[in-house]
This record gives structure tokens, sequence and C-alpha cells, in this order.
RNA sequence: GGGCGAGUAACUCAGCUGGUUUAGAGUGCUACCUUUACAAGGUAGAAGUCACAGGUUCGAAUCCUGUCUCGCCCACCA
């Protein structure tokens, strides 16, 4: 067994195993077995993405997860995937073209779609090859993206159901708006971040004046945080309570620069206490403003390019960004004295989730769909609890947001992704552009949705049929994932066996985006929830409290620490720091914890490789010949086994790392495995070693495939090629031993106990130390009698009697451990004095912890209330440190 | 403006329904140990008024209220 380095190589077979694997197939069972189903949908990551450590905790659990039923013999599908992001991507491929001097409109829609196609065939499956990296179990043979032929389908067929429910409609409305993508966006696609902006003060004159020619005239005055809007503007409002404006009726106002005359308009949403009082009313460029505007029959004028230029309408402004002609307005209205001052002033701007650009808020025409029929159900299925949140937190977040829910905004004006399938007919519509065609709901005369395009139109016959240029929002693919990658609209086997799925794990920031409305779209489409468990967990952060992100350059590239201690290393470390739902707080160092345990559990099992010395033990184990040790670890591990699957049913994965952990050091390492050493009885002891460490294996192996395959398959006799179908270790009752947990525990404390004595009495390592142990039964003399050997071997120590009533020797000093007293004799001259210090503060710990269990007692209240078990539990502990302070007060007078 | 999370050893964090934990772990620190699985290791140790203030209770790190710090999310105050 030389062969068997002493540090764990991750590199040499992880790729091997994983290789070997896939070839076996082993995903998941056979589609006829009578087995339960079980299955999670992979959060498909996007095409332009490469492996973050986001990444890594998600994936990791749901393998932990996986891998966990499979062995339990649950029928296991988990469905891999990609998204294809529409703005993402063609965002990826604009840049790569623009590197060769060209613009997606100079080579057309069709070759710039090839060129993206290109591109996702040669880079879009990076990040499933890291997946696999990682260990994941997917069924790759399944991986789904979002563009496939089926899930393309199931995009239609919901857009057209949709459509006749009349739940879509297109109109013009104020969405929000990204320049630098020059597409619209959703609520959630629009980030919100706090920024330090700027108030500006301006003078509207009223009727009449372009400019003051002293401070006193009558002017209004306004507050914005985007003057650049103003051009645009059609009223200013005021609320009607407001006696500051009451004789303002029928006035109206002269906007500056562009000269039109502005109404002004009294309304109770107009906030009284900000600014002044007056808003300026722009009803194409700010949402609240298009309300104004609706209910107060006002004219929108929109005065910027899709770019976020200003328009012609912008008059001497045409051509100008919108931030630059922001200055040149400011500049302009302080000559023309109308500009009174600027206040700083902090609010939420809307920012593009995929380029960060500030977000135009802007009056188009785009498609939606009616979510509030759609969240009645999903709340409905939540509230009901067929849908729990891990942690429970979440639900309050999701209903939050589900009851409050606002129109889908689901085209954009990108070319990468799902068209929408409405077709237009020229002959019934005479207008210029089919973007400009408003859409109510179903049956309106020249728009046809369907499938395929249509050959003629249905209603008047016309041929010239132009489709929608605008694609889908790419959540309007993802949020159908679910059912579409099992074979939806058709009526697969797939999709009876495995929908509704088992458990959803997902990032918090993904709540709204997808979590939520794949509810809803299961709800309405299937008829059904997608999935029961929707474990929700932290986000990965740097060690300053910053999420990791590419752009920051604070990124700890997984791939770097898998190269560095191997895949099982880390999953290990970021599962082990990862309470339920907490934020991960990761930097390298963390990562030893992996590396460190996968190195102690490969020297452990090389140990007792090397013990087997190549061949396997029998596996038939005779309760007659086990040893303490031998009952106390079975027990030990049926405990740990019981706590893992606990822990992993309550999605607590830390908890069940650290379970394994600590079987795995601090009770087979550090006892089993020394005590075996010196075991009387080798064979037996043999077989318990492979049989405790082949259960442990296989509780492992969902957190750390690698590592635990290999082992498993140097383990001689093993007929079960794979751990990965191994079986589950469920509880052998008949190893659960309380009285084997008890008495182990005390031989550990004597053990420890003369160790103790041995240290703090400063009696080196080599010198060999008598111990005498007074015990008060039979039982505990017993106990020790047989175990005597390992109480000299582990303590280093010769016992030289273990008698009822043994006396104390002279000069020697006491110890006392689960009822036993120790008496250990020193040999050579000891300085009490100066030991007395820390005699005394021990002492005097131990006291005060005393005076607090007395003063509990002497508590009348506690007495009477509290339950009798609890109340004799407080006296056994009163007894027991009474006697240790005994104990020790006597060891300095015995030393004397 | 609303909501959520965190504040426990020098550091990073566990601690689920209040009492069996003398408040734990890992890292770091101190002393000792190269004992033939592992120095990425072993043994022993030091280290904490569980943010603060009230309350409920016989009993609070744990439940309630308030305060303070930090972080996050949501929201059309221009």
């Amino acid at each position: 067994m030389k062969d068997i380095p002493i540090r764990y190589d991750p590199q040499k077979k992880e790729e091997e195993i994983y290789a070997a694997w896939s070839r076996e197939n082993l995903f998941h069972a056979d589609e006829d077995t009578a087995r339960t189903p079980y299955a999670i949908v992979i959060p498909p990551p996007n095409i332009t993405g490469i492996l973050h450590m986001g990444h890594a905790l998600n994936n990791t659990i749901q393998d932990i997860l996986i891998r966990w039923k499979r062995m339990e013999g649950f029928e296991t599908l988990w469905m891999p995937g990609t998204d294809h992001a529409g703005i993402a991507t063609q965002n990826v491929v604009e840049r790569e073209l623009a590197g060769e001097g060209l613009k997606r409109e100079e080579i057309g829609r069709e070759k710039f779609l090839e060129k993206i196609w290109q591109w996702k065939e040669e880079y879009g499956s990076t990040i499933i090859r890291q997946l696999k990296r990682l260990g994941c179990s997917c069924d790759w043979e399944r991986t789904r993206f979002t563009m496939d032929g089926g899930l393309s389908m199931a995009v239609r067929e919901v857009f057209g159901r949709l459509y006749s429910d009349g739940l879509i409609y297109k109109g013009g409305y104020i969405i929000n708006w990204c320049p630098r993508c020059a597409t619209a966006l959703s609520d959630e696609e629009a980030e919100h971040r706090e920024v330090e902006g700027m108030l500006y003060y301006i003078k509207y004159p009223v009727m009449g004046r372009d400019k003051l020619e002293k401070e006193n005239e009558d002017y209004l005055v306004v507050a914005t945080t985007r003057p650049e809007t103003m051009l645009g503007d059609v009223a200013v409002a005021v609320n009607p309570k407001d006696p500051r404006y009451s004789g303002l009726e029928g006035k109206t106002l002269v906007l500056p620069i562009i000269k039109r005359e502005l109404r002004i308009i009294f309304d109770e949403d107009v906030d009284p206490e900000f600014g002044t009082g007056a808003l300026k009313v722009t009803p194409a460029h700010d949402p609240v403003d298009f309300e104004l505007g609706a209910r107060h029959g006002l004219e929108s004028i929109n005065v910027m390019h899709p770019d976020g230029r200003i328009n012609a309408l912008g008059g001497d402004y045409k051509g100008m960004d919108r931030f630059e002609c922001r200055e040149a307005i400011v500049e302009d209205l302080k000559q023309r004295k109308l500009f009174i001052k600027t206040e700083k002033h902090v609010h939420a701007v809307g920012h593009c989730y995929r380029c960060h650009t500030v977000v135009e808020p802007r009056l188009s025409k785009q498609w939606f769909v009616k979510m509030k029929p759609l969240a009645i159900e999903a709340i409905k299925v939540v509230k009901e609890g067929r849908i729990t949140f891990y942690p429970s937190r979440w639900t309050k977040v999701y209903l939050n947001w589900m009851e409050n829910i606002r129109p889908w905004c689901i085209s954009r004006q990108i070319w990468w992704g799902h068209r929408i399938p409405v077709w237009y007919c020229r002959d019934c519509l005479k207008y210029e552009n089919v973007r400009d065609v408003d859409v109510k709901g179903p049956g309106k005369r020249g728009v046809c949705v369907s499938m395929e395009k249509p050959d003629k139109c249905p209603v008047c016959g016309g041929t010239d049929m132009e489709q929608d240029p605008d694609v889908l929002d790419t959540w309007f693919s993802s949020w159908l994932w679910p059912f579409s990658t099992l074979g939806w609209p058709e009526d697969t086997g797939e999709l009876r066996t495995f929908y509704p799925t088992d458990a959803l794990v997902t990032a918090q920031e993904i709540i709204f985006f997808w979590v939520a409305r794949m509810i809803m779209a299961g709800l309405r489409f299937r008829e059904d929830i997608p999935f029961r468990d929707v474990y929700i967990h932290g986000t990965v952060r740097d060690t300053t409290g910053t999420k990791m992100s590419k752009s920051l350059g604070n990124v700890i590239d997984p791939l770097d620490i898998i190269r560095e201690v191997g895949s099982d290393a880390l999953r290990f470390s970021i599962i082990s720091i990862t309470s339920q739902g907490q934020d991960v707080f990761l930097s390298k160092e963390k990562f030893e914890l992996g590396r460190n345990f996968a190195n102690k559990l490969w020297n452990a099992s090389r140990y007792v490789l090397m013990n087997l010395e190549g061949s396997a033990p029998d596996e038939e184990i005779s309760e007659g010949d086990l040893t303490l040790a031998d009952r106390w670890i079975l027990s030990s591990f049926n405990r740990t086994a019981e706590k893992v699957t606990k822990s992993l049913k309550a999605y607590r994965f830390n908890d069940a790392a650290s379970a394994l952990y600590d079987f795995i050091w601090h009770k087979y390492c550090d006892w089993y495995l020394e005590l075996s050493k010196f075991s009387g009885s080798k064979g037996a002891t043999q077989k318990i070693l492979v049989k405790v460490l082949k259960g442990f294996l296989r509780l492992l192996h969902p957190f750390m495939p690698f590592i635990t395959e290999e082992i498993w398959q140097k383990i001689p006799g093993e007929k079960h090629k794979w751990i990965m179908t191994a079986s589950w270790p469920g509880p052998e009752k008949k190893y659960d031993n309380a009285k084997a947990a008890g008495d182990m525990e005390k031989l550990i404390g004597v053990i420890t106990a003369v160790r103790n004595v041995r240290a703090f009495w400063n009696i080196g390592h080599a010198a060999g130390i008598d111990v005498l142990l007074n015990v008060k039964g039979r039982e505990d003399r017993e106990l020790l009698e047989e175990n005597v050997r390992y109480i000299e071997q582990m303590a280093r120590c010769s016992v030289r009697g273990i008698e009822k009533d043994i006396p104390r020797p002279d000069r020697s000093v006491a110890a006392l451990v689960e009822g036993i007293r120790l008496f250990v004799p020193l040999g050579g001259a000891v300085d009490i004095e100066k030991e007395r210090t820390r005699v005394n503060k021990k002492i005097e710990d131990l006291q005060r912890y005393l005076n607090g269990i007395d003063k509990k007692l002497k508590n009348k209240a506690f007495v009477e209330k509290a339950p009798e078990d609890v109340v004799r539990k407080e006296e056994a502990r009163r007894q027991k440190f009474d006697e240790q302070v005994k104990t020790l007060k006597d060891n300095l007078g015995a030393l004397k």
C-alpha cells in the first residue's frame, strides 16, 4: 500500500472519474422502475457567463440534493440547461462586431443572428463544462437551451394563449428604457441604486415672457432632478390644497427656452412638501407625469431618440446627449435669470441590469402581460403552504411583490431572442410602421398571432404580412422552464413523471425575475405548482461584504480554487461556511478547511487500507467480538447518519457538513482509529474500521463526490462499483447503544484527565507516570479494567490499581471525572508555590459556577415550578462541581 | 418611506421549538510532541458582562419592546 501518497491529490483523478460516470450513464434510473421521482431544475446559467462562486454554491447544493436522493433510491432527474440571455449575448457579439468596425445594422438581422449562433456554438457551453468540473451530476444528455425548438414552441404557445385570453396587449406607456442597449426593460431589469444627484430649482414665468428682466416679476418655481426633460413639459401641477398656489386657476405659464404654453393643473397627488410644491409635468418621460397627463388630458411630447440624444422637438438642443443637454439647459437658464439654485439630493435611479447605464423612463409602444390575474393563484398556493420557501422569511418578500404586481413589459427592441409571434396585415392596417399599432386585446383587425408565419391575412386575404420586429424578454422563456424542458406543450412521459418538480435552489436576486413567474406560469399552463420547495441561498460576497462581481475585480475564481485544492474541497468549504440562507463572506483561506478535511479523510482511509494489506475483510460481524470502542463507533455512526439525513431534509447543509466533519475527525480519527492501534482483536476491529469508513464515505459522497469515489474504489472486496449509486446509509437499529456511548465518555474522560494532569504539572512527554483509579462501583471497575490497555497507551501511563477504596498516595494530585477519582503520584520535586496561582484560579472558576447553581437551587420558585428532571439535573451538577472543587483543593495540600 | 438580515472568543462564524454546553467550531495564539494514517498532523491550554437598555419567565445568547451600528432588498416624492 505504499503506492497511496501521503497527500490527497485531487487533480489526478477528478476528470477521469467524471468521464467514467458519464459513460456509465448513471444519472437517473430507468424510466420503467416504480421508484418515486425526484426532480430539480437548474437555474439555467446564461451562455455568456462563466462559473463564479455564486454558481459554485448554487450547484453544489443542487448536486448534494440530487446525489443524496439518488442514493436513497429515488428516480432522480436534474435537468441542466442554459439561457440565451438576449441583451447580454447580443451585447457581447456586438462588441466583437465593433472590433471589426461593424454595426449590427450594417450586416442586417439575419447575418447578425447567424453570428450569434456561431458564437453560441463556440463559447456557449463554457459554463456547462465548468459545472462538470465542479462535479455536477446532471442528466447532461437532456441539456436544454431556451432557444431550442421545443422551448421556442412553448414560448409561442404561451404567447398565443395569453393573447387569446386577453392577457397580452400592446400600447404606449412609460417604460424603463436603456439608451445604450436601445431597448425597453421590465421593471425588474432596472436596478435602483441610490445616487447623490441634484435638485434644480427653475423659474417658469407667467405667460408672455421668455426671460425675466427683473427679479420680482411673476413666475412659479419648479424643482426637478432632470432639467433636460423640461423640453417635453406640457403643464405644471400643484396640489389644490396648497395655499401658495390658490390664485392660479386659469392662468398659464410659459416654458422657458421652448416657449410652449403650459397649463397649470391641480392634482391631489402632488406633494406640497417636496421642493416648491410645484411639479413640472412631462408625460413622455416620467411615469407619474404620464398618469397626470392621462388624468388631465395632456399631450405627451417625446423629446428623445432611442439612444438618449435629444430629437428635433428639443429645438436647439437637438442631437445632444441627455446629460450634455442637462448642463446646456442649466447654463441657458442661468443666462436668462431663470435659474435659482441646485440642492444636493439623494435618490434612487434606475440602471440597466446588463450594462449599468442610467435608465430613461420613456414613452413607447410595447407589449405587456397583465399579471394581476396570474398572481391570484400564485399567492394562494404559497399561502396554503403548497410551496414552501426556505428560509421562510422569503415568503413575505414573495407575497409582497406578488400582491403589488404590475404589468410585465415583454417586448425588447433587440434581435437575439424569441421573435414576437405576431404578424400584421399591411392591407388591413395602413400604418407606416407596425410598431405604432395599438393592440388592446384579441380580435384586432389586421393583427394575427400565430405559431408560424400565416400565408395570408385571415380577414382580408392579403399576403403582405409583416412580423413584429421585436423579440420577447428572455425571462418570457425562462418562466416556462420547469415544464417546457420536459416537453410541454406535448403531454410527454417525462412531464407526467417529473412535474411538479421537488426543489428549486436559487439565489435571492432572482425571486422576482424567475421564481415568482415560474409559479404563475406553472399554475396557468400546467394547472399545478412547478416545485414544492424553494431554497434560497445567500449571496457570495468578499470579506468586505461587497457582492463579488467581475467589474469590481473582487472575484475568487472557482476554477482557480479547483486547481489549487480540488472540487471536493471547494464544495465542502463553501457548504460548511454557509448557514441556511445567510450571505457568505469569502476569502481564499477559507478553502483550507476543505483541503485539510480531504487530506484528513485521505490519510485515515490510507491507514485503514494499509491495515487490510489488500485483502477484503469478510463482512460478517459477530456481536460477541465487539469491544466497547466498536460498539461506541457503530452507535455514533448511526447518530451521524441520522443527523446528516435530518439536516438535508431541512435544507441545513452546513449542519450536515459539520456533523460529517466532527464524526470523521473527532470520533473516528481521534479516538476509534487511535484505539484500534491497541485493540486486542485485530480482525473484528478491521471489519468495523472498514464498515464505518464505507458508511461514512456514502454519507459524505453528495458533498465530496470525487474523493469518496476514489477511496471507495480502492477498498478491496467492494462489489458495488460506484459509490454514487450505492445506497444511502439508513439507521442500523441494532447498533444503537446508549450504554456504550456513556461508557466511552467515561473512558475518554479518564484518558483526557491523565493527559491533563501531565500537561498541567509539566510532566515531560517521555516521562512515565503512574495512575491509581478510585472507583465507586463494580461496573466502573470492570469497565476500566477491560479497557486498561487503552488508558495506558492513549495517556502514556501505567495504571497501578483500580479499586473501590484505593487510598490516595502521598504527594499525589487527584482529578475527578464522571465519578471516577484518579490519583497521579508526582515523583520529583514540584514547586507548589509556583502552581498555586493556577490551581486557585481554576478553583475560583469552578466555585463561581457552583455558587450560581446554589443560588438557583435555593430559589423556591425554581424548585417548585421547574420540571422535576431539570431540578434533579441541577442537583446532580451541584454535587459534581462540589466534589471537583474539593478534589482540586486537596491537591495543594497533598503535595506539601 | 416600507421590509429583511446581521451584531456571540483576536478573526470568520454555528448555536433550529427558552433549562444537558461550565456558551461551541474553524483559524490565529501559548506550551509540549516528528508516537510507523495525516505537521494540511497530535496533546493540552489561554481567550466571551452572547451590541445596549428595559420587559416576560422559576430560568433568556435564545421570546417581546425600544435604542444604536453595519449590510441588503423593495418603493413613481418630481
